[in-house]
DNA sequence: CCTCATATG
DNA sequence: CATAAGAGG
C-alpha cells in the first residue's frame, strides 16, 4: 500500500510538466495532492482515470486558489469531503478516503507567511485540527494524514533553523503544536524510517535557486496512527518528481 | 525623414522578442509606438538612448495599460504631452513632437471591442479628436498623424468587410467618421502609394494563426497633412517585424 | 520565483 | 490568443 503526498502548485501546471507520466512510474494506491488550484471550470481527470484511479476533489470555493484531490486505485467505502466547518471547508483543504482497514485524510493546512491575520487564521485551524482528529480517531482506528501540514518540528526539518525561529511555519507555538499533535498517538513515516538525518526537504522556494542547493524545509508529512508503525514498510521524498516547488513524500504501509 | 508607427502590444515583452535588433534594422527617424503597457516602475530606455534616440513616453495612469511613446533621432523644439482632455490623457493617448518644419503626433485611439460603453467612448473620442487636430492645424502646418486608429475606413482595409460591417473599427459611423477626417485635408500614406490594393493588413488577431493566413485588418495609419503629399516618397507594411499582433507602418518623408 | 484569475485588447 | 497587474504562495 503505497500513499504518496504532493502539493503540486496547481494541478494544470504540473500535469503540463509531465505529472502523469510520474504518476504512471511511481504508481502510488492512493495518491493525495494539495494546491490544485481548480479554475472555474472542472478539472478534466480522466487521463488518471485512464490511469485506473478514481478521482475525488475538494476544491476551494476562490477559483485558483487551494484545493485538494485523492486519486485512489481501490475504492473507498467512504468519502467525507471537508471537515464541516465552513471557514476551512470553504478553502478546499480536507479530503478523506476510509477504506476496509484504514483512512486516508489529506489536508492542505494554511500558510502564514502573506501576514498576520493568516498566521493567526494558521493557529486556529492547527488547534482545531487537532481536537477534529482527536474526534476522527475516536471511530477510525487506522488513519494515515497526508498533507502539506505548512509546519515543520525540530531543527533539522529546515535548512536554517536559527534564522527561522520564528518564521511561519516554525515558530515555537507551531513546533509545539506538532509535538503534541504526535504525542497524541501519531508516527511521522519520514522520521520513524530515516531517524534524525537531516537535508531532506519536501519545499524549496523557487527564488534564486533554492532546490539546486537543498535550500529547504521538511513541509510535507505522512502521519500514521501509532497502532500502524509496524507497518511502515518504507518512506522517504521523491526528489527526482519536479513539478512544483515541492516534492512528494511517501510511505509504504504491509495492509 | 523615415517615421514609423508600431502597436507593440507591450513594450516589454516587444523587447523580449528583439524589438530593438528591428528598430537598428528599420532606423527610423521618428518611431511612435502605442499600447506599452508601462507598468508602475519607469521603462528602461537607456538601450533606445543607445541607439541615438530621445524617448518621450506618455504612459496611462492604470499601470499595464495604453500608453504611447515617441523616440526621436533629432531633439524636438516641442514636446506635448497629452491632448488636455483629462478622461483621454489619464488613459496615455497622445503624443506630440513639434520639429522645425513639421510635427508628428502619436495616437492610440480607443478599442471599442470590449463592450458598449467602450464603443460609446470612441466614439466621443473620434469626435473631439477631429476637433482637437483641427484646432492644431491652424498652427502646425506640416502635421503628421500616426498611430493604431482602431478603424479602417474601406471593405479594402480589412479581410472580411461583409461580416464586419458592424463591428467596432468598421461601423458606418467609424468609417463616415475617417472620410470625413481625411476630406478636412489629410493624406492617408499608404493608400497615397499603394492605391486601391487589398490584402495590406497591420494588425491580425492572436487567434487561430489569423496573422499566417493574413486574415487582418489595416487599423494603423500614417495621415500627413495634405500639404505635405508631395513629400511622400513610400509607404507600406513591415510584416517581417513580428513583436506583436500588429506590424509596423512606416512613411518615408523627403523633408 | 512561481501559478492562477482578471482586465483588456 | 496575448500582455500585464495583482493575489497568494
Amino acid at each position: 500500500m503505497k500513499i504518496i503526498t504532493y502539493n503540486v502548485n496547481g494541478l494544470r501546471s504540473a500535469l503540463s510538466k509531465g505529472l502523469l507520466d510520474w504518476v504512471r512510474e511511481a504508481d502510488p494506491d492512493v495518491l493525495c495532492l494539495q494546491e490544485i488550484k481548480a479554475g472555474r471550470e472542472p478539472l478534466d481527470v480522466s487521463e488518471f482515470e485512464a490511469l485506473g484511479y478514481r478521482a475525488y476533489l475538494h476544491p476551494a470555493h476562490k477559483p485558483g486558489y487551494s484545493g485538494v484531490a485523492i486519486f485512489s486505485k481501490q475504492p473507498p467505502k467512504a468519502v467525507v469531503v471537508g471537515c464541516g466547518t465552513e471557514c476551512y471547508d470553504l478553502e478546499g483543504r480536507v479530503l478523506r478516503l476510509d477504506f476496509e482497514d484504514f483512512s486516508v485524510l489529506n489536508t492542505y493546512m494554511p500558510s502564514g507567511t502573506s501576514g498576520d491575520e493568516r498566521q493567526a487564521f494558521k493557529l486556529e485551524w492547527l488547534r482545531f485540527f487537532r481536537e477534529y482528529v482527536r474526534t476522527l480517531r475516536a471511530t477510525l482506528p487506522g488513519l494515515v494524514i497526508g498533507g502539506d501540514f505548512n509546519c515543520c518540528q525540530r531543527d533539522i526539518d529546515l535548512h536554517n533553523a536559527k534564522t527561522n525561529q520564528n518564521s511561519p511555519g516554525f515558530t515555537p507555538a507551531e513546533r509545539a503544536w506538532f509535538a503534541d499533535f504526535l504525542a497524541d498517538g501519531f508516527t511521522d513515516a519520514f522520521r520513524h524510517h530515516h531517524g534524525d538525518a537531516s537535508g531532506h526537504y519536501s519545499w524549496w522556494t523557487f527564488r534564486s535557486g533554492a532546490r539546486a542547493r537543498n535550500v529547504g524545509w521538511r513541509l510535507d508529512h505522512l502521519l500514521v496512527d501509532a497502532g500502524l508503525q509496524p507497518r511502515i514498510k518504507a518512506a522517504g521524498h521523491m526528489t527526482d518528481a519536479v513539478h512544483s516547488d515541492h516534492c512528494p513524500v511517501f510511505v509504504e504501509l504491509v495492509i
